[in-house]
DNA sequence: TGTACATCAGTGAACGCGCGTTCACTGATGTAC
DNA sequence: TGTACATCAGTGAACGCGCGTTCACTGATGTAC
């Protein structure tokens, strides 16, 4: 993270510095508190110098999205180097969420629809979601037409796991033990839909 | 909904009014598109006449979520009355985010942390969510010391991926076909779980 | 039945706020000769 | 090696915007006697 002052009129490396900086308001007061003009605050500089480095607000946030995809993308491919089961990228999963509650939501949030105006963010989620499909496979527990269904179903637990907390709605405090209860005895937290 | 004009000076129903102008503005444009003084427009009164009936906006918006959450309980239990399977309380859940997108969104936004501000709202949600656990138990599949695990895990997954349609990162045209693979043949869909 | 008066439900002007973005600009850098 | 000049990276003032909320107010309603 840069310092806010500094000592050269040209700054060096103002866009990864203005795009730490987003990160660091989105860790520290979620999304809303994102401000193009705050962000330039934090670094030191014009609100007017961000422009040079991004086309506007949205362009800024979405190099910020992309950025984190990356990092997911890689957390959850660790997760499972090693034999490491399945589940484990499911735990990597909900504790990225919770380790950077903002981003995440950022990440999922409405600038990933918009794959045109931003290729780069649009291909770095394909990239995270392509290693959980080929994780889901890679456990020679699905048959390959049903590898996309599985692939799908634990993704949508992982993600409604980790949104659930993130929002409040599952009680913080007993969130480890459901994450625990769910992604390591998955048997019997399925059978609900057993005999249907 | 009510029209925008009116000939008597006291609305006589402004409340009531000014929840459904809400909730219509969500549907139309999502979150961000619900002000107070766009709300009180709507119904055809000034924006401070608002103040009569909520003690501000957010007081607004938790009525509309807490009433979303509501209709959500019933569609929820409705969804199993006469014997369906519990699946089909998953497919209503997916089926009332997508067809209220901004109100799925709010009703899940962060008011709903706000217990003792919002006390009605932090009832109504208790209520959608003690239905679902009740499905779960009701199924008679699951063992007495596990029906919470497993109906946080159905929670989880349903959850997560209207979440994933809803904002865009599962394909919507797939949508549909996603949900009933992952609904009607949960077993093979959680195959990648097996064996650990 | 009529009247006085408290209460309730609305009005409209005004406030400060921080935002994203535009504009014309200036200071610093690098390159060709 | 020195100089001219194009280019690049920054500045700072200003714009309009719509917002939530406050204030002192007025019009309508209902109730006690």
């Amino acid at each position: 993270m840069s310092t806010p002052t500094r000592s050269t009129y040209h700054h060096g490396h103002l866009r990864p510095a203005l795009i730490d900086a987003a990160r660091a308001l989105l860790d520290a007061g979620g999304l809303e508190a994102v401000g193009l003009r705050e962000t330039a605050r934090r670094v030191g500089v014009s609100a007017t110098a961000t422009y040079r480095h991004f086309l506007d607000k949205d362009s800024l946030l979405a190099a910020v999205a992309a950025e984190g995809f990356r990092e997911f993308a890689k957390a959850l491919s660790d997760s499972v180097q090693g034999g490491a089961p399945f589940s484990a990228m499911g735990k990597a999963y909900v504790e990225f969420a919770l380790a950077h509650p903002g981003l995440f939501r950022l990440m999922f949030g409405p600038l990933i629809r918009d794959r045109e105006k931003f290729p780069d963010l649009a291909e770095a989620s394909d990239a995270a979601f392509a290693g959980l499909k080929g994780a889901a496979r890679a456990t020679g527990n699905v048959p390959e037409t049903q590898v996309d269904a599985a692939a799908y179903a634990a993704w949508s637990m992982v993600h409604g796991l980790s949104r659930l907390i993130l929002d409040g709605v599952l009680p913080p405090e007993h969130a480890a033990d459901i994450t625990d209860a769910i992604l390591k005895a998955p048997g019997p937290a399925f059978a609900a839909y057993a005999g249907e």
